[in-house]
DNA sequence: AATGAATGAGCGTTCATTCAT
DNA sequence: AATGAATGAACGCTCATTCAT
């Protein structure tokens, strides 16, 4: 009755053990520093040792955890799209009407940007020529979700008839390249280009000025 | 008579003297080795062995007209900057009114995609996970006289009073995002794009969606 | 009465105890699974990882038989030698001639190495450009007891005065050689190659023409 | 008339120039170190770095010359094979009897491997577990022409009728192991051997018994 | 005693860059 | 000015070996 272990049987396995434990910080390590690498430098100009140097691991224990650079690449990916997009889905099922929409998804957006700044910002400070964007698979899957979203608003009738290829885009590229001015501010304040955004598409700069005016 | 150019015609001297001529077809040879090779494998993953031997000059040459890759990757985003540039000049002068300069950025933008998709294609399609951008310094240099453009008109009230840096940055993003799919049509249709993104920013969606209706 | 071995009885001492069995048991697979490797690969592109990959121990274990992949491979040709060398030995001590003593030679060695196909083919079929050769200190010392051996009999006027030196490393080639051709045969006939490597040695070429005559 | 650039006219351009020359030299340079580290280590255990390090030349120059550490075997192994073979084959040619061409066979054989100590010696010195031997593919060809030779012999009826595969085996097993004591004498006789292993291989023992009688 | 992750030396190879020709 | 071989740093990766568990 008095059993001891039947209490630690409703519980799972807490101890995770040491081993499990550094390995799992291991892990951890390598996509963290995989983060700051590949935002630093470029996924092209980065290498498996830039990564495991800023571990502080040794080399070969890199590929206990990782078959190559593109492999770290993908679980980060995977990772941001594990944070935005039950976000953004959820957005769209709570929306009531395509504004409510539209705003839900240039709200995500800003805010994952803003609280990721670790990732963004260092990202953006990589000077150099080129950009490594987060339009990775995943992330373009994410916006995929978006155009086919779209597309049923615009077939219901729920949005205006328009090309909905362009509009994505739209929405896609300003999200983007607003978030780049966004997170320079400071503070960031997503409130206010999520209605700069959404008002843009919506109405149209005319539209904007309005609001602007007392 | 004593046209003084006939006496040179004798002796060359202003024309280019043939080393000249060669220094100089030498760089062009590797400037759009470059081209090539930046737009298929990426910046990153080229390297300059790649580019001096789709030139077939000898390797060490590449090091008499660049002191690396990275200089011949700025000495390309020069060159496309100065092509497309005087154009964006050109038409921000022509303009009578916001519209018209607006109209007038985008044409020129799309314009200049779509008659260098040797380049852009190719480049797009290069790799699924990451985009190099050609926003680089004379790029985003050339976008930086758009915003201050921006501002004048702002200022002077000729544009609505807004956020001039989002609006600014949400243009380039349509810009950029729109391009991406304007080259993926068959065949494009400049005037189109640049109708959708007028508009788009004018009037917003509405505006394009009563256009569309016949 | 007070036999310390007596108390020893009940516990099970002697037999091997189940640490002792379970030691005994990897030491035996690690190196079978040498054998095989080591066959397939060759000595040189055999690694430690392959030789305990194939016995499903952890690879720290393997370092608390061996110390190397050398190690191992001393161990493999030690038990090789132990296999080969008991006959040898007493085929010698039963011969009464010369010649029988040199047939006994022959054939335990031919038997050996067919019997142990399972080496020694896929040692061979292992590389074109090199060979291992089974020629290790033990297997040397095995052949070496058979110089010394020739040296006696030549001393003692059982054998011919001979350059025993010489007739020792031509006895040895001869058996190494001939196995090849004996293993690819099929069925590979022992008593054949026997006779025709004793015959040679006693007598010569034409002794062996002779003998193939009807 | 005493123009004397006309002399140098008649022989073709003897200056190869410094650069052939360097580029010969290193590639020499690679050789020579194979053929030693070769013969110390085994070719498995031989690395393209053991190679380059005993060259003092830089690491990257190998791969200059050489794709692989295979391509320098093979390279090393062809050049033994041209010293060897024509002189096999020369041998074979001027013999009138079968004696002679056995004779030949194996003269030339030792000679060679008295003469190219350097490479022999060193390769026995390598006291470790294995060896390499000289049969490679192309050596293999060489005494593949032996063996072809020996079939048409005894099928003209020049040799005895008897085992070619057994009998070819036991002459080059004769030549490879008596070569090895033969390098160890000092001074190492070539003709002595070279009639030891020709009697052997066509008397037997027993006449070379009486051959070393008074 | 067994485990298997961590370690870092070392491997094959590529590359940007230099420099004698 | 052009050449292309030499250089050696650095890369991705594997391996023998150690050691905390």
């Amino acid at each position: 009755m008095a059993d001891p272990s039947s209490q630690t049987d409703t519980l799972p396995a807490q101890k995770p053990g040491k081993r499990e434990q550094t390995k799992a910080n291991n892990r951890r390590a390598i996509i963290e520093a995989g983060r700051h690498v590949f935002a630093e430098l470029g996924y092209g100009e980065t290498t498996v040792r830039d990564i495991i140097r800023k571990t502080g691991l040794a080399s070969g224990t890199f590929y206990n955890y990782f078959k190559s650079k593109e492999e770290v690449f993908q679980a980060i990916m995977d990772e941001n799209a594990l944070r935005v997009r039950p976000r953004l889905r959820s957005e769209r099922i709570r929306a009531k009407s395509f504004e409510e929409w539209l705003r839900g998804m240039f709200f995500v957006f800003f805010d994952y940007v803003v609280n990721d700044q670790h990732n963004y910002a260092i990202m953006r400070r990589n000077s150099g020529a080129l950009r490594v964007r987060m339009d990775t698979p995943e992330i373009l899957a994410g916006f995929d979700e978006l155009r086919v979203d779209l597309e049923k608003a615009v077939a219901s009738g729920i949005a205006p008839q328009v090309d909905v290829a362009y509009l994505s885009a739209a929405i896609i590229g300003i999200a983007f390249e607003m978030s780049d001015r966004l997170v320079m501010r400071d503070p960031p304040d997503v409130e206010e280009a999520t209605d700069f955004a959404t008002t843009l598409v919506l109405n149209g700069l005319g539209a904007i000025a309005e609001k602007s005016r007392p």
